[in-house]
DNA sequence: CACAATTTAATTGTGTGCAATTTAATGTGC
DNA sequence: GCACATTAAATTGCACACAATTAAATTGTG
């Protein structure tokens, strides 16, 4: 048996092992799984992500989808004018409180929805798993993804 | 009840019962909670995992690590040329193909690796999970990576 | 009410990811 | 043995992510 694998089968350093690898690898598959149906609709997996959130409600504020994508306004500003010049959406500065800029949807925004429905029926399949596995899954993620991010805010 | 909220307990395009923003989100959680103990080693999370997969074994190929991490050129060889500026690989033309790049470890890379083992450890504690916990999940994770990996590779 | 602390976006700079293309080397079919 | 296909890296261009900083508005406090 070679010498380094051998090393390795007691190391806690394998890529095998890691959970954390097998989180990242699958967001990238993700993202290039959803990329073709989503090109259909010109839109990039993130900027669908950030279009899903003002489908749930208009008129919000870039922290308010911030804080439900955990995204910060150094990804959400360049993307949200992408979006902007892409005619789906608008930004417009709060008159109560001029710090917070108000997103909301263009008429060809809200329209984009009824197309937006089919993708996560398409891709249903990809994933290969039931919808009982889906919803377990997803539940594990959540919490765990909570806890990196309380473990993050105790390390400062 | 708020119609545009009853509409979407309705709706799939709920981001609340999306799988695919659960695995998102908890990847980017992943690469942010491992940075502040990778930067101690001055490694990005990415470089990190190369950095694992050459730990493995030496002397591999860009196309090798590539497959192991699925990554292409396009984001490995720019890694892979910070790595070497970092002193801690070395990239050289395979004299039988010369095709192919060998990526190996200097001195500095191989004497890296037993800092590296206190990360994982170290981590362990952030994700909250039980060591079986994390077993099933990676498996889950994996399976359902390689469902999505087939299903591009089918569109095309 | 002055003024420091906080909050919200935007900006800057670095490092991925990945599609698409290019370049060079190797295989292959005839 | 030579055109043609295939393969491996590199390159180009674009869009994230995120740390760190900046700028402007609001809040809190004495």
């Amino acid at each position: 048996m070679e010498k380094t694998a051998a090393n390795n089968q007691e190391s806690l350093l394998n890529l095998e092992n890691f959970l954390c690898f097998a989180i990242y690898s699958t967001a990238n598959a993700v993202t290039r799984a959803y990329q073709p149906r989503l090109a259909a609709l010109g839109l990039t997996y993130p900027q669908y992500l950030v279009m899903v959130v003002l489908w749930e409600r208009e008129n919000q504020t870039v922290k308010a989808i911030g804080e439900k994508l955990s995204l910060d306004s150094g990804t959400l500003t360049p993307l949200l004018k992408r979006l902007e010049t892409a005619g789906l959406i608008t930004r417009r500065r709060d008159t109560v409180d001029e710090r917070q800029v108000l997103i909301a949807l263009t008429a060809e925004g809200q329209a984009m929805r009824a197309k937006a429905e089919a993708v996560p029926v398409a891709m249903g399949k990809a994933f290969g798993c039931t919808m009982d596995e889906a919803t377990g899954l997803r539940a594990e993620l959540m919490t765990m993804r909570d806890n990196l991010l309380e473990s993050i805010e105790e390390a400062k």
